[in-house]
DNA sequence: TATTATTTTTAGACTTGTCTAAAAATTTAT
DNA sequence: ATAAATTTTTAGACAAGTCTAAAAATAATA
């Protein structure tokens, strides 16, 4: 059994292992948990005893197998949660994260599945992201950041990369909803700034706002 | 803002305190909690700082007012969430104690608002114990234990008072739940056995279940 | 009421998870 | 390749919550 700090460090190793090559740096992990280099430390030596990292002196670490399960299955619980917090109790998706932090740390197995029946089995989140299965499996799919996509181009809004309340409660704002058709009008060079068509309307959006949005290619109509 | 340990040792006196006059003795504290009195002396103190509960040495303990709101809500979450448990996620009435003592301790009061909004703002959870409103006040229902009736009286079950599993799942088996009319037939005087009619059946219980079976009088037919 | 038994508190220690400051290793740059 | 900068680890300390063992206070009993 882990402790709620053990599951919040292998929550952070889980995520900066995604986009990292390699173990994952003392002081990345330090970063995302706001914590210091020298707790970090600590905590990773008790969590090789453990089985869960692979850590060697200097060399950053990684998880093993057990690890990554156990670290998925955090995530599956906190995705579950949203996914109730919005569809359910009627939170937006910008409320969400910081109930969902406490939320998935509830230990009952029979609870999440209950909860994962009660949701109709969710694929995502509700911001896009993907809910890992019972064994931490991850369906991948294919998606690209808005801001690579070219004049005349159009795809599906899947997700976003920055979560951050006040991103979510800018596309609120703007209409901009998962599922929703997106297609490039134009595309100002000078700026990188982008007039976009979502359902009828046309926006106009910046880059930070185009490299913050995951889109799924959109072939055929 | 109060620590899961803090949360927990208010409940414990709360619940103490509905069935003691003058204060809670440390050592019923420490059996509660399964922790030694000396424990309980520490955390009385700091309890006692933070204005939650009045305590003189040697001389147990009372809530404040603040202190019994506090205790009331984590009450209140801890039922709202046994009923969500049953209603909605299938538990029997016997699993949920366990994944209710640590939903009690999230902290969001959007969440629970909610969730009582969700569950149609119910008066008692699944054993029949009320459910404190948002300012903490309970309404108190006027019970007896089934082993008070006597011959040809009857009354509605409305909770149990041992709510352990065993118990709980005997009732099952005997098909004795909340809300339904029971009478009494016949008692028995060499053992205080009682016959009973619940439902159309006819059934015989032991002193023992019939003082763990509370009863609201029923009052015409 | 004097003595014994029980309850409660104190004193000191341990664990978990954190921190700061300094030392050691690694990486980067000259 | 050596020096400088950065990263990581070690060493020692602290707070929260708990424990054991012993002392102090209260309650029970003869």
């Amino acid at each position: 059994m882990f402790t709620l700090s053990e599951e919040n460090y292998l929550k952070a190793i889980y995520h900066l292992e995604l986009d990292t090559d390699g173990g994952v740096s003392t002081n990345a992990i330090a970063e995302k948990l706001a914590t210091k280099a020298s707790s970090v430390t600590d905590m990773v030596k008790k969590l090789s005893e453990k089985e869960v990292v692979l850590y060697k002196k200097y060399k950053g670490v990684t998880l093993t197998i057990l690890g990554k399960t156990v670290a998925a299955n955090v995530v599956r619980k906190h995705r579950l949660w949203e996914v109730f917090l919005v569809e359910k109790l009627n939170f937006s998706w910008h409320e969400v994260h910081e109930v969902a932090e406490q939320l998935e740390h509830i230990k009952s197995a029979k609870l999440i599945n209950q909860l994962d029946r009660f949701l109709g089995f969710p694929k995502h989140d509700p911001h896009g992201d993907p809910i890992p299965d019972k064994d931490g499996n991850l369906k991948i799919v294919e998606k690209s950041l808005l801001s690579t996509l070219s004049k005349n181009e159009s795809g599906i809004c899947i997700g976003v990369d920055d979560s951050s309340s006040e991103f979510l409660q800018f596309l609120d704002k703007k209409g901009i909803t998962l599922g929703k058709k997106i297609t490039i009008l134009d595309k100002e060079d000078f700026d990188d700034s982008l007039s976009i068509l979502i359902g009828n309307k046309k926006l106009s959006i910046s880059n930070k706002i185009a490299s913050n949005l995951y889109i799924r290619a959109h072939t055929g109509q």
